[in-house]
DNA sequence: TATGAATGAGCTTTCATTCAT
DNA sequence: TATGAATGAAAGCTCATTCAT
């Protein structure tokens, strides 16, 4: 599998010692993070990230040259790990296609979609696509393409091995495997702290994972059309 | 900042003078719901707005007190209709309860996912609840709560009529119907613009309904796993 | 008794019919009177004033060109004619020195000091004098100058007949007159409103009057120095 | 709008940078009184303050939140010192009650009405009063009412030992004592920099204090009618 | 490295003023 | 005369960014 290493190789060679200054990079992008995601792009206020981070608004400087540069350092950081692993998953599976294919679902709920901070980043992204293009190029690419590319892949397997649905999409299929997770995680994000009625997440992804799976099975009766 | 002008120069040489009273809050409107969709809350500028409406900056707190105002109201305006065409569609429509779902969804696509503008609001408000927590209440109120309420409505009559299988709830269903589509008018919007490759939306609409149909029919076999 | 006529004849034959449009201009002063004392020249707003006189804010420029021209035609027409009837009063005054003194210093009072929109004006003459230097000039010639005029001609009066002291400065005597009065008129006009106790203002006004009388007396005792 | 730029370059080439923190809010609050104190709150601008202060106006953020903020650190800063000094004055004072008397208002002479810029403050609160309640609540609540207590304080002192005329009302006569000086200041601020002529301050200050001195000493005949 | 005081461009907002009607 | 919608200069304020220490 192609796993080309793109993150961003800004410290080639760590020293061990100190290791607070070692901490430092993480320590504010963790903190910008959360910032970002409970703010938004232009609303996060860079001193507020500092103080998240236990540092002063200049020492920040020192790692990222810019609010933007720090922006796109916390989503290329925070991304990418989830799709290689996803990639790896997908590679080493042996089984029942379907089963890969709620696997590499579940996977990305237990990791992105449940996590208070990471599940933010692709509302983030999406609403700062028209102000930061390349960071959106750069997403689409290396999330949206790559992770599309795996469960693609998942369904040609299933089809492949005679498991799927022969006249089954793929890259429909791929696209309707995340996207209600997708937006039930944006739901949560936007509308949970606001409204008090909470909203039963995990019923949802598995009735989902049980649609999916229906779909995917070329049941007894054809499908419409 | 990657913020690159888009301004279209939209009124090359509209009589400008005098308008009359009674069409200036629309148009300051339809420019601000532009403006704001394309940038975000934040970073939209006041006088971008105003160029697009072919006024200057003053004339908008003629009859608008605040951007925050502004936001609000574009928000009010262009989002209220469509929930109440689909609650009178709902109210009236006879025949397949089935079809009924199907139609709402459509129904929704065609005004709302498939416009350049209204598609980019539900982003917009989620994007923005954080903060504006008041407008975020109001949208959940009118439109995700009166939105779901229309379809949990129609899923509970498939189970009485008979139609769909009785297991299903209605409230899962009801998110499920158009949590998809919500995402992928997203992913038109915010990655469109900057990836070549063009998403056949259509497509993944017909499949999704078909899903949608496929589950709600209580079919031969049992739930999976 | 020099009495210049300085009013700035306006309208220098005055057309008997239509009264509504003689009016305007009187009733845009008064509106303006008011809202320059309550607010301050730079916080009153021109459409306050306007709203007040019954006109709309276009209408204003038909009269005055400017919220300068404004603001200086409200003094200009409040302030003058208090000083002429007091040059008439001190010119017409037959009996004791003392008894004129006292005499203009309660005419000020009744006209001035206890008017709630009068009493602001010397007030906002000086807040605004550095702003205004034109108009604190002409105030101060045409107000302070011939109002201490007449005060030191009753002094002058007085010594004249034996009635007060030869030693008093009639100068100095003059600014004592109405010094206090003018001080509590502004008390009453900045603090009334804000504090709940009320001050008794008449008799502050019969003590002052008590305090000039027996200083003007050269009584039994030698004054100091 | 005849508003004159004054501002002279109060700092050709000082040490601008790397100033001392503590030094900053001083040095702001120095040029915010003079501003003000020439222009009136709303004629001043933050930049011509933080100009005179030597610096820009960002930084005068740094140290006050608002212009409003700003206008009220001024009064206090400038105007409890005085009050306090008096009433330690008053406390500790030994000796004829009119001397007292005559310490307190030749004190405050010294102190406030002959200084440039804190004999401007009382009329800047007056004038302001309307559209800052709560300063004039303060201003009167920490500056009137106190330094009233302590003329009357005096007052009734004079009385008790029996050097005052015992039907003096204490509350009048510590209003008269310090109204006319007050006047006499804003005169000076307001038309002294318009009018060729000079008032001589002192000479009305001195003619004031023998007044007053004779009004308490209970003299030789009653009060007059 | 780290600090944090200082900067200044850029935004929203206000309101005196204009002018087609 | 009178209107009031429209203007646009100017002000307060914010906050990403810099730099002497």
């Amino acid at each position: 599998m192609a796993r080309r290493n793109l993150t961003i190789d800004r410290h080639p060679s760590p020293p061990r010692w100190r290791r607070r200054k070692e901490a430092r990079p993480g320590e504010i992008l963790q903190a910008a993070l959360e910032t970002f995601v409970e703010r938004g792009f232009a609303a996060a206020r860079l001193e507020e990230v500092a103080r998240r981070a236990g540092v002063t608004r200049g020492t920040m400087y020192l790692y990222f040259p810019s609010k933007q540069a720090l922006f796109e350092a916390v989503v290329r950081r925070n991304i990418i790990p989830g799709i290689e692993r996803a990639e790896q998953l997908a590679g080493d599976f042996e089984g029942d296609s379907a089963d890969l294919l709620e696997r590499l679902v579940r996977d990305w709920w237990e990791r992105v979609g449940h996590s208070p901070t990471l599940g933010g980043l692709p509302k983030l992204v999406m609403a700062e696509a028209a102000n930061f293009p390349d960071l959106a190029r750069f997403y689409h690419e290396q999330v949206v393409r790559r992770g599309q590319a795996v469960l693609q892949r998942a369904v040609r397997r299933g089809i492949q091995r005679g498991e799927f649905d022969p006249d089954l999409d793929p890259v429909i299929i791929a696209r309707l495997a995340v996207a209600p997770l997708l937006l039930v995680t944006q739901w949560c994000h936007s509308f949970g702290p606001v409204v008090g009625e909470v909203m039963d997440a995990d019923a949802i992804l598995d009735t989902h994972v049980r649609m999916l799976r229906r779909a995917l099975k070329a049941p007894c009766s054809g499908a419409s059309s």
